[in-house]
DNA sequence: AACAGCCCGATTGTTGACAATCTGAACAAC
DNA sequence: GTTGTTCAGATTGTCAACAATCGGGCTGTT
C-alpha cells in the first residue's frame, strides 16, 4: 500500500501535460500499451482527451526514461525489453543500491529502521496467507528496497533509482512476469541486510546489499541464457 | 579532443528542439546563464530564433537532466548548484564509477586498454607543459573516466553516467572552477587503475575506482565544509 | 504604520492550423 | 523479374494566437 504510482497526486492539480505523463507512463509500465507497439501522437492525444502539445512533452519526458523510443519524422514506440537489457539494469542496482544501503546504515533514523523491521513483518505474514503470493511478494520486495533507499538521505540517489530506473524495473517485472522463485532466500537476505543497517555496519550493509541484488542477476542469467542446459 | 559535447552532430540536421536542447544545456553548462537566474520562455526562444514549442520541449528534457528548475505557472530558472548536492553526486559516481571499472576489467577489448594508456600519456605531458594546465587536465580526466565508463560495454550505465550525471559535474567544474589540487596523485591513482584493468583484476579495478573518487570527494568535503578550522 | 484584499500586467499552459518529412505502393524502365 | 522513380497519404515538426494562472503593487481599513 506505501508503493503507490509515484505519481500520485490528486489528479486535478498540476497541469494537463503532468498528468497525461503520469497515465500514460502507468499503461506502459503496467503493459495496457504493448512493448514494442507504436504510438500516434494523435491517437494518444484523443485517447487522453488532450492536444498534442502536452502529450508531446509527456512523450519526451517519458523518452528520457526509456519507456519511450523515438525517430525524428518516423514516430514513438514503446520501448521493447530484452533481457541483456535487464542484466545491464541489475549491474547498476547492484552498484547504486549497495551504495544506498552503506548510505542507510550511517543515516537511518532509528525510526524509519522501525520501519524496515515493520516491513519484514509484513512479507512475512504475507507469506504465510500464500494468497496472490506473487504479486504481494514482489511489491513488498520493492517497498522494502525503496525505504532503504529513501534511508540513504541521498536526493540524488533516491531520484536515479527511484525516479529514473525502477520503472523500468517494473515494468519487466509485468511484461515477462517474472516469478519470484526464491522467496524464503530472499527474506532471509532482506533480514540479514536489515540487521547490518541497524548495527550501523555500513561495510555489512553495502555487501550484503549487492549479494543480494547479485543473485538475482544471477537467476535471471540462468534462467533465460541457458535453457537448453538442463537435461 | 575526444572530449566532444556530447551533441556534436552537424547543426542542420536533426530537429529544431534537438538543436535548441544541445545549444541550451551547453550554455547552462558553460556558465553563459547563470545559475539560479530566471529564464523566460519568449526570451529564449527570441535568443535562439525559434517558437516556444520547440523550446519548451528543450525545456522539458533540461528539467529530467537537473539542469533546470520549474514551477508551474510561475517560471523555469537555472539549477543552483550547492556543496551538498556535489558530495551527493560524488557519491553515486563512486558506486557507478566503480562498477564500470570492475566491468571494463572484464570485457574490456585490448585496443580500448591501449587507449586508455595514450590517455595516460597524453595527461603526464600536459602536466610537464603546464600551461593551461588546469582546463586541459580537467579534460583529461573527464577522457580517462568517459573511457572507462564505455570500456564497461554496458549502456544503460554508460547512459546514466554521461548522458544523465556527467553534465552536472562540468556544470560544477565550471561554476566553482575547482583547481585539481592533486595532479600528481591523481595521475598515479589513474595509472594504477589502468594496470589492474589490463590485468583482468575487476575486484582491484573497482577497489581502486572507488578510493579515486572517493579521496576527490573527501577533498571537497575539507575544502568546502570546514573553512575556519586551519589556523 | 501594518495588514488584508483586490486588480492588473506578465508569464506560462494549451490549442488548432500550417509546413516539412517519411513510408509505402504503383508504375515505368531495364 | 528486378530496380529505380514518383506520387499520395499520413505522421511528425513548427508556429502563432488564445486561455489560465501567478506575483506584485495599489488602495483602503484598522
Amino acid at each position: 500500500m506505501s508503493v503507490a504510482s509515484p505519481g500520485s497526486l490528486p489528479e486535478n492539480t498540476r497541469t494537463l501535460a503532468d498528468r497525461v505523463f503520469a497515465r500514460l507512463q502507468d499503461d506502459i509500465v503496467r503493459g495496457e500499451i504493448l512493448p514494442g507497439s507504436k504510438v500516434s501522437e494523435t491517437e494518444l492525444a484523443s485517447r487522453y482527451g488532450v492536444s498534442r502539445g502536452p502529450l508531446r512533452e509527456a512523450i519526451r519526458r517519458l523518452e528520457s526514461r526509456k519507456l519511450l523510443e523515438r525517430v525524428v519524422h518516423v514516430g514513438t514506440r514503446v520501448a521493447s525489453l530484452s533481457v541483456n537489457d535487464l542484466i545491464e539494469i541489475y549491474h547498476v542496482r547492484e552498484a547504486l543500491e549497495g551504495m544506498a544501503a552503506r548510505l542507510a546504515a550511517e543515516h537511518m533514523t532509528a525510526e524509519e529502521v522501525r520501519g524496515l523491521y515493520d516491513v519484514l513483518a509484513q512479507h512475512e505474514q504475507q507469506q504465510d496467507l500464500r494468497e496472490d503470493v506473487a504479486y504481494f511478494q514482489r511489491e513488498g520486495d520493492l517497498d522494502f528496497h525503496y525505504r532503504i533507499i529513501q534511508g540513504s538521505h541521498n536526493a540524488t540517489l533516491s531520484q536515479l533509482l527511484i525516479g529514473e530506473l525502477y520503472h523500468l524495473v517494473r515494468m519487466y517485472r509485468y511484461q515477462f512476469s517474472t516469478v519470484a522463485n526464491r522467496p524464503q532466500k530472499a527474506l532471509n537476505e532482506h533480514r540479514r541486510i536489515v540487521e547490518a543497517i541497524e548495527a550501523r555496519d555500513a561495510e555489512m550493509a553495502e555487501l550484503l546489499m549487492r549479494r543480494h541484488i547479485s543473485s538475482a542477476r544471477k537467476n535471471i542469467e540462468n534462467q533465460y541464457t541457458t535453457p537448453a542446459n538442463t537435461p
